[in-house]
DNA sequence: CCTTCGTCGTTGACCGTGCGACTATCTGCT
DNA sequence: AGCAGATAGTCGCACGGTCAACGACGAAGG
């Protein structure tokens, strides 16, 4: 396991492989999911991703720069979304009290339907085209891995 | 592994821990690949893409709609994208002797040049961001449960 | 031969995102 | 207190993507 890091300049054939592999079947579980979503409760994955980021604080609300983050959006991205969210009444936005410059995103009643009627069928999609497809010893493995390379000094 | 897909119905924890790992991977490593491309040699991935699967092909050729199938794009994005592509002088577009319909994209010598100039660039990316970070089995073990899930009959 | 249907690639209207610039605000230093 | 620099969120712009519709062409059947 010392030699992890040995081979850092190209990639053999066996981990372009690997790679690719990882790429397409992103692609392919992604668009599943958001066909799925979009197909049966009308609701874009975006959306969906920002309620349940909203739902697993504990009141329910994060600040913009915070949920960008948790949604892997630009926070130009995110303003804009949250505009269109906000039409749709699934969340609104509140001043921040202690740090004025901020906003905060709350979900609404009516957001937390959305997320309660979309839920299921989300899951079932994950369930059905991902974690189904992995016995336990390769999701364990799997996580391993995929949070070594979110962690490793990128940027 | 006879159970493997016994839980279709909900992922539980550690399922969900892995989806989301698996999720911010792909979104970490393409975004510092595509900066980094972007930073030291000024082209989109996306064209990357298309040079190199021109590049693997016998006469450095493709019909649009098998292209678009191999940088998974629709049509009519792969359309506008060759367009660009064309006026960079990176590719151009021949007549289809066999089926007047079609039409070939065939990779110019600038194009063969720029993709050369790139992909030193692209692979260290992804040898540094991606499979340096994984040892041999890892790799191994990866590309099986990828490419599981993209074989999966999903749509 | 001609019709019908499917396919190929392109185009127009529209949507969503990232980047850079900008304002308002906070923080740390003198 | 006052100033410099960092940070939060928004906005204009350009880019790139999808969807629906279209014209051109090929394939199958009468």
């Amino acid at each position: 396991m010392q030699f992890v890091q040995a081979n850092l300049s190209r990639p053999n054939m066996r981990q372009m492989a690997a790679w690719r592999a990882f790429l397409t079947a992103h692609a392919r579980v992604t668009e599943r999911l958001e066909h799925e979503l979009a197909a049966e409760r009308d609701l874009p994955l975006a959306w969906y991703d920002v309620l349940v980021q909203l739902s697993e604080t504990a009141d329910a609300r994060l600040r913009m720069h915070d949920l960008a983050r948790a949604v892997l959006l630009s926070r130009a991205g995110l303003t804009r979304l949250v505009d269109r969210m906000t039409t749709a009444g699934f969340v609104e936005r509140t001043p921040c009290e202690e740090d004025r410059r901020g906003t905060y995103v709350a979900m609404t009643d009516e957001g937390r339907d959305a997320l309660a009627n979309a839920a299921p069928v989300h899951l079932r999609g994950i369930a059905e085209h991902f974690s189904g497809l992995l016995c336990e010893t390769e999701t364990a493995a799997l996580e391993g891995m995929m949070r070594r390379v979110v962690e490793a000094p990128g940027a």
